[in-house]
DNA sequence: TTTGGTGCAAAACCTTTGCATTCCT
DNA sequence: AGGAATGCAAAGGTTTTGCACCAAA
């Protein structure tokens, strides 16, 4: 399922959760920040324009509802904090990280999909997901 | 080069380090438990019986240092806390993270080093390292 | 002797939590 | 109306920092 607005009110509402107008401008602005992946910090710095009145605290509560109902996915690029991309189900894209820049860019793949068998088999491991990092040195700072 | 006793003051030296007998205690440690990924704070306990004067702050400050000399490398398990391994440089290993009982295994392959070929004609991004986690479940948490 | 390292305590961060109030349904 | 969600401020946990003292080269 798509994780449009409009969806929200659905999966919301599917697991007792209710539809909130905080809850909505966050998904607006996950959804047009696609690509990058923000910080509850950067999401809250990008809301308060909208609603002044929001809460860092009401950030963080939504993001890591988000996550528990597969509306995100969280990251990690050891910068000292947790950061948020959309979780669209469809593309497995993994990262390079930019030694140098810090910056994040993303690729497409499907390559380790076998090799998951693979370690079912010879560790015993029965894999749901993955993630791989590749880092290194962007084009600019090569 | 290896990461032994020996090698520690030759390292420190090259960088204008001293050896103090606190590195040695830690660098003891990190050999003592290879295959584990200790943080700080589980370093600092295991330490502390050696020399119970030690401080949390010295731990951290080894740990960073140590890396910068890449005697060790950071990992992150998404537990709240940065863990440590030593960089032994030779073999590539992985890990498995259960998202059950949380317990990290290792593996080894060479299985992406080709693909970063790929990843320097594709996305003109030079390759330096790559880290791959799998999540899912244990033999017995399955 | 000189420079870097240590221990301690305080500060800095990021994230979570308690609670009274407000808002969905 | 009733339960869930919010905002605020305080608390929690991890990591960093300032500074006086100490130790390695």
């Amino acid at each position: 399922m798509e994780k449009t607005l409009k969806n929200l009110k659905s999966i919301l509402a599917a697991n007792n959760y209710k539809l909130t107008s905080q809850r909505k401008l966050i998904l607006d602005i996950l959804l047009n920040n696609e690509g990058e992946h923000l910080s509850a910090e950067e999401v809250y710095n990008i809301v308060k324009k909208e609603d002044p009145g929001i809460g860092l605290a009401t950030v963080y509560r939504t993001l890591e509802l988000f996550c528990e109902l597969g509306i995100t996915q969280q990251l990690n690029f050891d910068d000292n904090c947790r950061r948020y991309e959309l979780d669209t189900g469809e593309d497995h894209h993994h990262h390079l990280v930019c030694s140098k820049c810090g910056k994040v860019t993303e690729f497409n793949d499907k390559i380790l999909e076998e090799f998951e068998k693979d370690l079912q088999i010879k560790h015993k491991f029965k894999v749901t997901d993955h993630r791989i990092k590749f880092y290194g040195y962007c084009e600019e700072c090569q």
